[in-house]
DNA sequence: CCGACTGTAAACAGAT
DNA sequence: TATCTGTTTACAGTCG
C-alpha cells in the first residue's frame, strides 16, 4: 500500500525519499528555477523535529515505565536493548512509520536520555511553536495564493516583467513571515540538539529562504513540503535508527502523516496536489472536510467517534485522546490489517474481472460457426462452475477435489488463464452438444445430466445475464428448469404460463422455437411425476414434488468408497457432502445473502434448493414406495422407484433438518394474482419484466477463492 | 446392448 | 372456432 503510494507520490514528481536529492525532479521546470531543493527539506526538519517531540511524549511514559519496571528488580537485559531497528519488517516500517515496536522503543529511550520534565518542557515548547507556526503557515498560503493568482495573470497576460515588482513585495512579506517561523524552528532545533535529542541529518539541507517562494505556486510548495515531509518521515523511519520517526500518533499513514502544522488537505494516498491547484488555501472547514480522521463533527479514529466542535477542537481532541501510546499503536496496526486485507480482496476481484473479461471477450471474438455446439457452454459459466466446484473441494480434501476435476474435467472448462482454450468440450456429456444454429433444436444435444448436478440455481444466478441475452441454451433439462422455476416462485407454485413467463424471462434462447420449447415444458410437466398438477377456483398451478424429483434420479448414496467421486461429481447430492457444502456456503455467507437478499435468485437460493434436493433424496432414502404421491397409480410409482439406501443420507437429513417444500399434499392455493401471460408470448420480449429479478444486480457475482482452480486445468 | 432419461413431435381432449 | 392446457404416444439420442 505505501509502497503503491509511495510510488505514485514519486511518479507525481515529488523527492525520492533520498532526502539529499530531493527536488531533483523539478529543476527541468522553468516555473520552479532558481527554487532551492533544501528550502523545503529544511522546513522539513521541523516538521520531523515536532513530530520527534511528539515521540518524547510517548518515550517519557515508556521510559517512566522501564524505570519503574528496573526500580523493582526487572532488569532489561543488554541485548534487547541492542536489538537493531533494523528488525522491524521493512513492510511495517513503510506502512506505518508511528508504529514501533518495543525495541524501537528501548532503543530510543536509549539514545535519548531524558527527564521527564525535560521533556514536558521540551513539549510545551514545541507546543507553543506549533500552533505559531500553523498560524504562520496559514498566513503564509493566503499570501501564497495571492501570489499564485497573480503570477498566473502575468503569465496568461504574457507580460511577466513589468508587474513582478508587486508579486516580489509578496514574496519578501512571506519571507520574512517564513524566517520567523524559521527562526523558531531553528531555535527549537537547537534546544533539541543541545538536549541530544536529534540530530540533524547530514544530506539535508539547510535553510535557504531567499529562493523559497521564487518562482513557485503556493500549491506546489505545500504540495512539495508534505510530500518531501511525508517521504522523508518514511525516510527516518526505516533508515535511521537514532532518528526512528513515529510520525504523529494520529495518523496512520505516511501519506496522511503530514504535521498538523500543514495542511491537512494533504496529500492522500498519494495522490499530488500538483495537478489540483485549485485546493489550495483550504479554510478551517475545508479542511476539517479534508481530514481523513474528521468528518460530521466527529473524530474518526476507529473507535473513537467522539463529538469535536470544529476541527480546531478536533487537533486538539486528536492530540489528547489518540496521542502515540500503545492504544494507539494497536488500533493504527488493526487499522492496517483491515486496509491490508481490502487491498487484498480488492486485488483478488481484479484480478477475477480480468479473467473474466478476458474470458469473455475471447468467448465473442470464438467463430460462431463452429460445427458442434447449440449447446455452448457459456465461458462464463465454466468459470463459474470451475469455482463452484472449488467452493466444494476448498472444504473437501484434495483427493476429493481431484477427483472431481477427473471426474467431469471437460465440463470445467478452466480457461483464465488459457483463454484460447476451446471452452466447449468435445467429447463427453458435460456439455451440450447440438448442431450449429443455436436456433434450432438439433436431435444431437446433450445436457448436463442431473447427475453433474450443477445447482442450476447456482449456475442461472450466477450465468443470469448470460442466459438472458444469449442465445444460449442453458445445460438443463426442461425438468430441472421447471422445477427451478417453481421453486424461485413465492408461493412455490407456477401455473404453465407463469413457467412460460420464467423461461422466456430468464433465457434468451427460449424466446423463439416457443412451440416447440413449451410443447416440452408442457410434456415434461405432464410425464414426470414430481410435476404436481394442483387445481384451484382460477385455474390450476404446478408444484413440484420433491421426493419425485429426487426419484427420478438413480443416485446411489451409501458408505461406499467409490461414491466419494460420484458426489464430487454430483455436487450437492450427496449428503456427505453436505457438511462440506454448508461449510463452503457458510464461507459465502456474506457476499451470498447480500445478494440474495436483494431479491435474486441465487446461491442463496441454492442452498435451499440443494437442501431441498438432498432432503428429497433422503427422504426418499428413508421411505419406501409407499411413499409415491397419492394420485399417481402404483404404476406410476414403480416406474421411477429406485433404491436408495444410505444411512449417510438419514444422518444428513437429521442433521440438516430442513423442511421440504409443503408437502402437506400440494394445498390448494388461489392465485392472488392473475397470470401474467400477455406479457410474454414469442418473438422477442423484455428482458427486465422480473418482479423479483433485478438485472442490475446480477454484476453481484460471487465467487469463492479460486484457489483450487489448478485442480480443474 | 439394454434400460433409463431426455427432447422433440404430434395427436388428442377438454376448457376457455 | 381458435387457442390454451394437459395428456399421451412415438421416436431418437445420450448415457451408464
Amino acid at each position: 500500500m505505501m509502497q503503491e503510494s509511495g510510488t505514485e507520490v514519486a511518479n507525481n514528481g515529488s523527492p525520492n525519499q533520498n532526502g539529499a536529492s530531493s527536488g531533483n525532479h523539478y529543476s527541468d521546470s522553468s516555473v520552479r528555477d532558481g527554487r532551492s531543493n533544501g528550502d523545503i527539506s529544511s522546513i522539513e526538519v521541523t516538521t520531523a523535529d515536532i513530530i520527534h517531540l511528539q515521540q518524547q511524549q510517548a518515550l517519557q511514559v515508556a521510559r517512566q515505565l522501564l524505570l519503574q519496571q528496573q526500580a523493582s528488580g526487572l532488569k532489561s537485559p543488554k541485548g534487547n536493548d541492542k536489538q537493531p531497528t533494523l528488525q522491524v519488517p521493512v513492510s511495517v516500517a513503510m506502512m506505518t512509520p508511528q508504529v514501533i515496536t518495543p525495541q524501537q522503543m528501548q532503543q530510543i529511550l536509549q539514545q535519548q536520555v531524558l527527564t521527564p520534565q525535560q521533556l514536558q518542557a521540551l513539549l510545551q515548547q514545541q507546543q507553543a511553536i506549533m500552533l505559531q507556526q500553523q498560524q504562520l503557515q496559514e498566513f503564509y498560503k493566503k499570501q501564497q495564493e495571492q501570489l499564485h493568482l497573480q503570477l498566473l495573470q502575468q503569465q496568461h497576460a504574457g507580460k511577466p516583467t513589468k508587474e513582478q515588482q508587486q508579486p516580489l513585495s509578496h514574496q519578501l512579506a512571506l519571507q520574512q513571515q517564513l524566517l520567523q517561523v524559521q527562526q523558531l524552528q531553528q531555535q527549537h532545533i537547537m534546544t533539541l540538539q543541545r538536549q541530544g535529542l536529534l540530530t540533524v541529518q547530514p544530506g539535508q539541507p539547510t535553510l535557504s529562504l531567499q529562493t523559497l517562494a521564487q518562482g513557485m505556486t503556493p500549491t506546489e510548495l505545500q504540495q512539495l513540503w508534505k510530500e518531501v515531509t511525508a517521504a522523508h518521515i518514511m525516510e527516518e523511519s526505516i533508515t535511521k535508527n537514532g532518528g526512528l520517526d513515529l510520525s504523529t500518533s494520529s495518523i496512520c499513514s505516511p501519506s496522511t502523516a503530514t504535521p498538523k502544522t500543514s495542511t491537512p488537505g494533504s496529500l492522500m494516498n498519494g495522490q499530488s496536489m500538483l495537478h489540483t491547484p485549485k485546493r489550495e488555501g483550504l479554510s478551517h472547514e475545508e479542511q476539517a472536510g479534508n481530514h481523513p480522521l474528521y468528518g460530521h463533527g466527529v473524530c474518526k479514529w476507529p473507535g473513537c467517534e467522539a463529538c469535536c466542535d470544529d476541527f480546531g477542537h478536533f487537533l486538539k481532541h486528536l492530540n489528547n485522546e489518540h496521542a502515540l501510546d500503545d492504544r494507539s499503536t494497536a488500533q493504527c496496526r488493526v487499522q492496517m490489517q483491515v486496509v491490508q486485507q481490502l487491498e487484498l480482496q480488492l486485488a483478488k476481484d481484479k484480478e477475477r474481472l480480468q479473467a473474466m473479461m478476458t474470458h469473455l471477450h475471447v468467448k465473442s471474438t470464438e467463430p460462431k460457426h463452429t460445427p458442434q455446439p447449440m449447446f455452448l457452454m457459456p465461458k462464463i459459466k465454466g468459470l463459474c462452475l470451475a469455482i463452484t466446484k472449488n467452493k466444494l473441494n476448498l472444504v473437501s480434501s484434495v483427493t476429493l477435489s481431484k477427483t472431481a476435476s477427473e471426474a467431469s474435467p471437460q465440463s470445467l472448462p478452466h480457461t483464465p488463464t488459457t483463454p484460447t482454450t476451446p471452452i466447449t468440450p468435445v467429447t463427453q456429456g458435460a456439455s451440450v452438444i447440438t448442431p450449429t444454429s443455436m436456433h434450432s433444436m438439433g436431435p444431437i444435444r446433450r445436457r448436463y445430466p442431473d447427475k453433474y448436478n450443477v445447482p442450476i440455481s447456482s449456475d442461472i444466478a450466477q450465468n443470469q445475464e448470460f442466459y438472458k441475452n444469449a442465445d444460449v441454451r442453458p445445460p438443463f433439462t426442461y425438468a430441472s428448469l421447471i422445477r427451478q422455476a417453481i421453486l424461485e416462485s413465492p408461493e412455490k407454485q407456477l401455473t404453465l404460463n407463469e413457467i412460460y413467463n420464467w423461461f422466456t424471462r430468464m433465457f434468451a434462447y427460449f424466446r423463439r422455437n416457443a412451440a416447440t420449447w413449451k410443447n416440452a415444458v408442457r410434456h415434461n410437466l405432464s410425464l414426470h411425476k414430481c410435476f404436481v398438477r394442483v387445481e384451484n377456483v382460477k385455474g390450476a398451478v404446478w408444484t413440484v414434488d420433491e421426493i419425485e424429483f429426487q426419484k427420478r434420479r438413480p443416485q446411489k448414496i451409501s458408505g461406499n468408497p467409490s461414491i466419494i467421486k460420484n458426489l464430487q461429481t454430483s455436487l450437492g447430492y450427496g449428503s456427505p457432502l453436505s457438511a462440506a457444502l454448508q461449510a463452503s456456503m457458510a464461507e459465502n455467507n456474506i457476499p451470498l445473502y447480500t445478494t440474495a437478499s436483494m431479491g435474486h435468485p441465487t446461491i442463496a437460493t441454492m442452498v435451499s434448493n440443494i437442501h431441498e434436493e438432498l432432503n428429497g433424496a433422503v427422504e426418499h432414502a428413508n421411505s419406501n414406495e409407499s411413499d409415491s404421491s397419492p394420485g399417481r397409480s402404483p404404476l406410476q410409482t414403480m416406474r421411477y422407484g429406485f433404491p436408495l439406501d444410505s444411512p449417510a443420507s438419514i444422518s444428513a437429513q437429521l442433521k440438516s433438518g430442513i423442511h421440504l417444500m409443503s408437502n402437506p399434499r400440494y394445498p390448494i392455493h388461489v392465485k392472488e394474482e392473475p397470470v401474467d401471460a400477455e406479457e410474454m408470448e414469442e418473438g422477442p420480449l423484455s428482458l427486465v419484466t422480473t418482479e423479483n429479478h433485478s438485472p442490475e444486480l446480477d454484476n453481484h457475482k460471487e465467487y469463492e477463492e479460486d484457489q483450487g482452480n489448478e485442480d480443474m486445468e
